[in-house]
Formats: structure tokens, sequence, C-alpha cells
DNA sequence: AAACAGAATGATAACGTTATCAAAATTTTG
DNA sequence: CAAAATTTTGATAACGTTATCATTCTGTTT
């Protein structure tokens, strides 16, 4: 406000600087390509904009064209661990395609969630990718603004998605785990969307029925997703912490996310369980954490980058087609990470 | 593009609509507080708004105000772990204030850097929260547009910066290692920017001066400071692999961040160092992945939500005042975290 | 040198909102 | 009940850019 900006110079500045119309000027400076200008009067435009220091006025081309030249980015919060990696791959690409990037952070708020479609539209982004903040999020508002969702949710079928393939996923890690000898396997999930975690146990349940294994009631567990990793982190380790002080233990525990893996590590850490001779711990997601727990986590990693890039593209396809295609949905594959906190089964007399 | 977008509805819709003049429609539905207008016709309005679907084109505000509402945070890379928690707090204070933000992430290329400056200008962002990617980065294009720094190093005292106190912060954790007993004490440096390592170094040797002990050269340990954290990882472990071989071990390890502490962790356990028995380890920065490491690593946490706040309050009163005011530099004090990856000195003839 | 084609330039109208001022409608006052 | 005071409305001009069309300036051809 104060400050003293001796109002910026514009094309009509410009244009009296060097004598010719403010047409003339827009063309040379529109920055646009296969516009013809004497290259005599192109110099004269271009020094002329450098001597006044002019600077494209952003705001007035966009409002000129209607179009923002920007795309809103809506996730739950920067701070899990998951994102930041995401949201690179699609800065990536669409800063590529000369596209600004707004990011939004709802903080799983669903109220503000919607309050960021609002200002969406009235930003005019031409296009978002959207976390959902709950698989019941509703996208009414966007009706006239293309969007794709970072999602592996059925309920969001209608929806361009793109997401991991976590089922199969999850379908690599068991697997491995039963070919390393394992037998006694747990599964520990966490509830963000409650639904989420339902389907885990069903495959978990139909994995074991598959080799004749019965699955242990008490070796399902669950563990409230919280607001942040910290919270995740204690909440997680809170159960464990009692789970693991049973005589039968598993011998592998295979969690929904790293979060609960780093926390099931840290608590056998504590009470001596020998990871991975005693206890297999697997997570999924391939944070950067662990990378550095000890022993380094196993895990079944999600390309997040990738993602993201993948997310950005399929963007810019519903953006460039026409409207009435059917929803397209994408899933990329997960790729097994054997760290060192997995191994071969112990002998069953050992104990 | 292709979207059969019939053509959003305008104020000059609305008046139709409901058959009063655009401005009256203007009055209404421009968000202002204190214009007066008639009770019965601001019903109607609001009424036929909600019946044509009118959502405020904030495009064409902003350019008739000639203001953007939008505020800029250039940093070199978000998935380094220690920008996101900054970045949550920074949108935070933004959010309230009515402004929405753009991040914008150079790589640590002060080309892209440069360029996302002109951006700025371009955009008519009105303030910006700038990450340097290096000590050398010039602001000059930034002119007129108000601007707060995320630094501590001199080199920038003719802005507004705002910064951890980490001279203090390294102080403490030495002063506290002393405390406990630790008298070789080893100093691990990463080189982002190349000056950084300087004062720590110097701070360390005068650390040891002021107490009569004295500094072996070799205790001084660099790294190369990755583009990634996954980068910076893998040079300092490999730093550490052939440092932690020697005979006559240091009994504590500080290191300038919490990254490399980790790696230090890490080969220390490869090797069978045991920590903090044999080997105290201090990092700095409390990211969340020195929570699940083994053992957690104890560490000078800066609060980074804190400066992200802290940055965008100093942004926003910058904004408000007039030129010409001094730079106006804040430092934020660390706190040492004391977790396990820290204890006494061992005796020194134990070994 | 006249006639033409083609390239370069200029004048002007949008884009949707807000702000200013004048006009009309309403209420208050003498 | 008229005049004044006040509230409420309407007409219109910006904001800086781009796009359209008309015009002027080139250079080429007969």
């Amino acid at each position: 406000m104060g400050k003293s900006l001796k109002k910026r110079a514009t094309i009509v500045d410009v244009a009296k600087e060097c004598g010719v119309s403010q047409a003339t000027v827009a063309r040379v400076l529109s920055g646009q390509t296969g516009i013809r200008t004497k290259e005599s009067t192109r110099k004269r435009v271009l020094e002329a904009a450098k001597k006044v220091g002019y600077q494209r006025n952003a705001i007035a081309a966009n409002f000129r064209l209607q179009k923002s030249n920007s795309i809103a980015v809506s996730i739950a919060d920067i701070t899990n661990p998951f994102f930041p990696e995401v949201v690179k791959g699609i800065q990536e690409v669409l800063r590529e395609a000369g596209y600004s990037v707004v990011q939004l952070y709802n903080d799983w708020d669903p109220e503000v969630e919607q309050e960021h479609f609002d200002y969406m539209v009235r930003t005019c982004v031409e296009g978002a990718i959207i976390s959902p903040s709950s698989s019941t999020t509703v996208f009414d508002v966007l009706h006239s603004t293309p969007f794709v969702l970072l999602s592996n949710s059925d309920k969001f079928a209608m929806h361009d998605t793109v997401g991991n393939d976590t089922r199969s996923g999850m379908r690599l890690a068991l697997e491995r785990l039963y070919q390393l000898g394992h037998r006694r396997i747990a599964l520990f999930v966490g509830g963000s969307m409650k639904s989420g975690a339902n389907w885990r146990a069903e495959l978990f349940r139909e994995f074991h029925r598959e080799r004749g294994l019965l699955v242990e009631p008490e070796f399902i567990l669950e563990s409230d997703y919280g607001v942040s990793s910290k919270s995740s982190l204690a909440a997680a380790r809170k159960i464990m912490n009692s789970f693991l002080d049973r005589q039968d233990l598993p011998t592998a525990i295979f969690s929904s996310n790293d979060i609960l893996a780093l926390a099931t590590l840290q608590v056998a850490n504590d009470k001596g369980i020998g990871v991975p001779d005693r206890l297999s711990v697997i997570g999924m997601d391939g944070i950067f954490s662990g990378e550095v727990s000890y022993p380094p986590l196993a895990t079944v990693q999600k390309n997040r980058r990738e993602i993201g890039r993948t997310a950005a593209l399929a963007l810019l396809d519903k953006m460039k087609s026409k409207e009435g295609e059917p929803a397209r949905r994408q899933l990329l594959s997960c790729k097994l990470l054997e760290r060192r906190s997995m191994g071969p089964a112990p002998m069953a007399s050992d104990d």
C-alpha cells in the first residue's frame, strides 16, 4: 500500500516512449509467435520497454483472455510426508505446460475443502487436482472446472482418478512374506477413511483363505489416523505397545502405511524384539523416514512423483477433451522395496 | 477449452434477472461492508444471483482493483523435509489475512529463481516470502514488491529476514555435550552455502578455545549438500563410513542438520558402535524422521511452523509499512531436544 | 508510372468488475 | 404539506491488455 510505486509502466507508456501505437507495442510484447512486425520497430519497442521498465501485467492479460493460467492443487496437509513429492511431480509437468500452481490445504476439514472449491471457481482456475478429504466429498461446485482426483477408491469411479494400485501392492507384500515362510502375519491398518480399512481386511482374509490359513481376528489391528504424522505415530505406538506384549507374536506385520510400520519398529526395538529375526515389518508408501529408521524399513513403494506427474498429465488431457467422455481411472503399480526390516520367518521351534 | 461452459453468469445477468442496475448488483455482491442497500432489493439480488449461479469473477475484480490478492512463496524444494512445515505456518497466517499463496520451487537453480521473481512481478503478487537459493541471490527485480527472506545469514542484512538463531542453537548443543562430560567432539557440516560451513567451524573453534580444549582438525567434517534429502544422505553416509573406522573416535558428533545426523546414526548402527553409549549424536532441525530413527535423534529443534508464521506476519507488516524503514531481522531461538541418541560421555578408560 | 498485392501499423472495442457522481426515491423536518 | 435532508439507485468511466478490422505503408509486377 504505502509503497511509492510510481505507477508501473504499461504498453501505453512504451508506445509514447517510442512513438508507435499501443497496438504495435502489444503485438511485439504479447509474447505471441507468428505476428508480423518490422524488425526495426520491433527493436525500438523492445528498447523502449526495457527503458521504462515495462513488465507485462498478467492480471490484465488474463482478464482480457478470460483465463487464469493457473491450476489448483487441493490436498489435506502438506506436512504429511506423502504429499510433497506428489506436489513436486505435479509442478514439474504443469510448469512445463505454462501453468502456475496454487496449493490449498484443508487439514481434513470438508468445510474448508468446499470453501476451496468455491475459491477455485471464483479465481477461474483452469483445472484442479484434488486429493479428497473424505470419501463423501462432493464436487458439484466444480461442474465446469475440469479436475482429476488423487484416489484409488471405487467411490469416485465417476470421476477421472489417478491412484496407486494398493491392492496389488498389498498382495505383493503378503505373497513375499508367505514365500519367506511367514504363516502368522498381522495386519495393521490406519483408519483415515473408514471404508479404506475394510477392503484391506477383506483382501487380507482372502489371501489367507486362498492358502488355507486361518486369520486370527486379533491379528487385524486398527489405529486411528491422526491429523498429523506425529499424532498418527503416537496412536500407532500405543496400540503396538500392548499388542507386542502378547506371547504368541506373529512373525510378520504388514502395515497399511509407513508411519504405522515405523511405530511398530520403534516399539519392537524398545521391547528388544529383534527385527527382522523375530519379527518382519513391512510398511507402505516409501516415505523418506523409512530410509533412516533402524533397521531400514521394507515397504511397498508408491512412486509419488510419478503419481503427481500422471495426475497433471491426466488433467491437461481432460482440459483439452470434450465433455461427456467416460471417466478415466489410472492405477499405478507399486513396487516392493525389500529393506532390512523384513526377512525369512524364524523357525517355529526356536522360541 | 472444449467444455460447453455456457458462459458463466456476470453481474449483468443478475441485474437483468431481477430488474435492477448492475451497479446495485455490484454493491450487494461485492462483499464490501458498509454499503447502503434496501433490504428488500438486497434479498432480491441475492436470490437472482443464486438462481443464475453467479460466482464473482475474481480475475476481473482483481484487475479492476489493481491487486492480485496473492502472495508468492519461493523455496528451493518442497520435498526437503524442512519446508513443508514452514509453508504450513505461512499459509495459516496468510489465509487468515485473505491472501492466496502461490508456491514456486527452484530446485536450487538461481536462474529458475530469477524467472520466478519475474513471474511475481508479472502476476502482481502483493508480497513474497523467499528462501534464497544461494547467498548471492539478487532481488533487484522485486524493487517494488515487498518481500521477507527466510534466512539467518548476514549477507542479507539489508533486507527483512526471519530465521533461526542457529548460532545459539549450536552453542546450546555443544554446551550440553560438554556438561555431559564430552571432551572429544566432532563437527559434521553440510556445505549448501559454502559460507555457511565457515561460521559453524569458527564457532566450533571458539567454543573449544573458551574451554582450553584443542580442536582436532580431523574432527571437522564436511559433506556436500545434495539436491535432495536422498543424495545428502548418501553423501553423508559415505563420509561417515570412513570416519567411523578410525581408532580414536570422538565421544560425540554434532551435525548441522538432521539428515547428516541420521546418516551418522545409521553407519554407527551398522558398525556396531553403540549410540549413545560410545557415541552421542545430535542433529539440527527437528525433522520428522528423527522421531522414528533408532535411537530417536537428539536435535536442536527449529520451530518451523513458527518460522513460517513469523515470516508471514513480518510480510504483512512490511506491506503496510512506508518505504524506507530500516530492515528488520528476526531470529527465533532454537530448543535442544534431548532424545535418546545423546547421553553422558563414556568413561575414558572403558574402551 | 500505374496498379496491385502484401506487409505493417493504427484506431477501437471488448473482457467484468468497482468507484464516482448524478438522479431518483424515500424519510424527516419545519 | 412543501421543503430539506437522507437514503437508495442508475449511468458511466475506468483498469491494461488482446483481437478485429480498417488503413497506411512498402515493394513488386505489368
